[in-house]
RNA sequence: CGCGGGGUGGAGCAGUUGGCAGCUCGUCGGGCUCAUAACCCGAAGGUCGUAAGUUCGAGUCUUACCCCCGCAACCA
């Protein structure tokens, strides 16, 4: 049987500099859902990479004595390093300076213009002689150059534009019935009321104030701007418009493409756009995330709280460091990053609830069953029943939640059944029957094992897509190895494992870390 | 000017179609001893931004106003 394929993408990032926790997040979010995916049973393709082209990144490598593609090169090795570091599981790496982009992009362009969706006409903006540099009427501050703060002139400059008014109606349409094709509804709300109701203005797709891009074929004074080269990396990434397209009737339209809520104008209006004036079908859905705030406001290099993923994988942990950033932003939601907040999940979540849960479990298991998981002995104790059914009540939510990209609600009630089966061993005081000679209250603490060892079964599989590495330490103290136990489908119901040996001395999954010195650590971290 | 989001116990947040105001953390008190001084229970603490209205009844609907954040198109 063919598997439902799950394309999904992250945009392509632009490499003017190192990559922050707010790049990290987008890319975990979209490799948690792929995981999660994969685990649902779909064939999935996940796609990230960098976006190259442009004055800024000509200016930069300029700036430090290299060529664009000396700058470009090293960046995207960095950044294929982090995501390796990062243990992201994409299955392609694009950048728009490869070869199996441009020539399509050419190809594109030249087909647009010959459809006439694309026309030469003129580009008027404020430039800035000194930055050399165009800007829009609303970018300028105080009517001066935002970069330099001085004077600026009003230039006119040859470019070819996309006709987007052409499209206006149709793309209305296509929202009217796709209602939720953005989420979260916001977001649509948003584009609407200040874009697509006033009425769309054609886009310059092109310019000739630097070089660095993809030149226009039939008139290479003209390089391709931005969003026309940047957008079209989700098809050229899967062979469209090449000789090998095997990929793209496969995978597209694309299921999902996870983008910051900043650039969702182009993703939600121009993307669309393109892909109805080249006839494709449109991608099923548009996720606009929100951003990791600091205290005091955005991260930016100039205040000096940046926070780089590098420097918490490296101290606390790949799973730590996930588990923040996703169960942090809410959906759709900014989240906020401070260093308490970030030691407080990590002792309070991870420490305190799942890692002493596990513990305590492997300890107890070792004590009264010299380790060995006892076999379901049905619903001995008057809160097995009520556990059970919370448990499942749970699971159904996990999933939901899930399903609608409510990472961090699907996150929350995970810690839900943790949280129950920690108040489940108060309520069974295991060590009380345990001393007992009583059957009936060996039967009991049989029970209470068993349902101890299932339910944090159950955690691990739920938790497989975000915090794999935990998972898989939680099954193996479990001494659980059969995949059919730990796939989702086994979350269906009790019953499922029995005779496993677990672990002699059970590791703790994180252990606990001291506020102060690690607050300190982390804000002298974010000091470089 | 406009548009979007938000203003709920000390902090951070949930509150679906209106029906006794919840969660997490913190504070205080208690319990337990299997466990990573972890876990469990209980208590204190809110006139749900302001004012008016609809209603038997509003955090939840209507109107006006105040404050905070974001967006405002050719920035990559």
């Amino acid at each position: 049987m063919k598997k439902k394929t799950f394309y999904l993408t992250t945009p392509i990032y632009y490499p003017s500099g190192k990559f922050h926790i707010g790049t990290a997040y987008t890319t975990v979010l979209g490799d948690s859902i792929k995981r999660y995916k994969i685990l649902r049973g779909y064939d999935t393709y996940m796609l990230t990479g960098m976006d190259e082209h442009g004055q800024k990144i000509q200016d930069i490598a300029t700036k430090n004595n290299k060529t664009p593609q000396q700058h470009v090169d090293e960046m995207a090795q960095k950044a294929k390093e982090l995501w390796e570091k990062m243990n992201i599981q994409n299955d392609d790496f694009i950048r728009t300076t490869q070869e199996r982009h441009t020539k399509v992009v050419e190809d594109i362009f030249d087909r647009l213009m010959e459809k006439g969706d694309i026309y030469l006409g003129e580009y008027e903006g404020w430039y800035c002689v000194p930055c050399e540099t165009f800007f829009t009427q609303t970018q300028l501050v105080d009517g001066k150059c935002p970069d330099c703060g001085r004077e600026v002139k009003k230039m006119r400059e040859e470019s070819y534009f996309f006709n987007m008014k052409k499209y206006q109606e149709k793309l209305e349409e296509f929202y009217k019935e796709n209602p939720d094709f953005i989420a979260p509804e916001s977001r649509k709300n948003e584009l609407f009321n200040n874009f697509i109701k006033p009425g769309l203005e054609d886009l310059c797709v092109s310019r000739t104030s630097f070089d660095w891009g993809i030149k226009v074929k039939k008139n290479p004074k003209h390089v391709v701007y931005v969003w026309l080269d940047a957008l079209t990396n989700y098809i050229t990434a899967l062979g469209y418009g090449s000789a090998d397209d095997s990929k793209f009737k496969k995978y597209w339209p694309a299921d999902l493409h996870i983008v910051g809520k900043d650039i969702i104008r182009f993703h939600g209006i121009y993307w669309p756009i393109f892909l109805m004036a080249l006839d494709l079908p449109l991608p099923k859905k548009l996720y606009a995330h929100g951003w990791i705030m600091m205290k005091d406001g955005k991260m930016s290099k100039s205040k000096g709280n940046v926070v780089y993923p590098e420097l918490l994988i490296e101290r606390y942990g790949l799973d730590a460091t996930k588990y923040f950033l996703l169960k942090e932003l809410q959906y759709g939601q900014d989240g906020v990053f401070t260093p308490e907040g970030f030691v407080e999940r990590f002792n309070i979540d991870l420490c305190n609830d799942l890692g002493n849960l596990l513990n305590r479990t492997i300890g107890m298991m070792n004590k009264y069953f010299d380790g060995i998981i006892p076999n379901y002995v049905g619903q001995k104790n008057e809160v097995d029943n009520e556990l059970e059914k919370t448990v499942k009540e749970k699971i159904q939510l996990v999933t939901n939640n899930i399903d609608s990209l409510h990472i961090s609600n699907g996150l929350s009630e995970i810690w839900n059944i943790i949280s129950r089966t920690n108040k489940y061993i108060d309520e069974t005081a295991p060590w009380v029957l345990a001393k007992s000679e009583n059957e009936e209250d060996k039967e009991k603490l049989k029970s209470v094992m068993y349902h101890l060892a299932e339910n944090l079964r159950i955690v691990a599989i739920m938790l497989q897509p975000f915090m794999p590495e935990t998972a898989n330490k939680m099954f193996k103290q479990l001494g659980i190895e059969k995949e059919e136990l730990k796939n989702w489908e086994s979350l269906e119901k009790y019953e499922q494992i029995g005779g496993q040996k677990v672990i002699e001395k059970g590791q703790p999954l994180f252990m606990r870390l001291d506020m102060e010195e690690e607050v300190e650590f982390i804000r002298e971290g974010m000091k470089i």
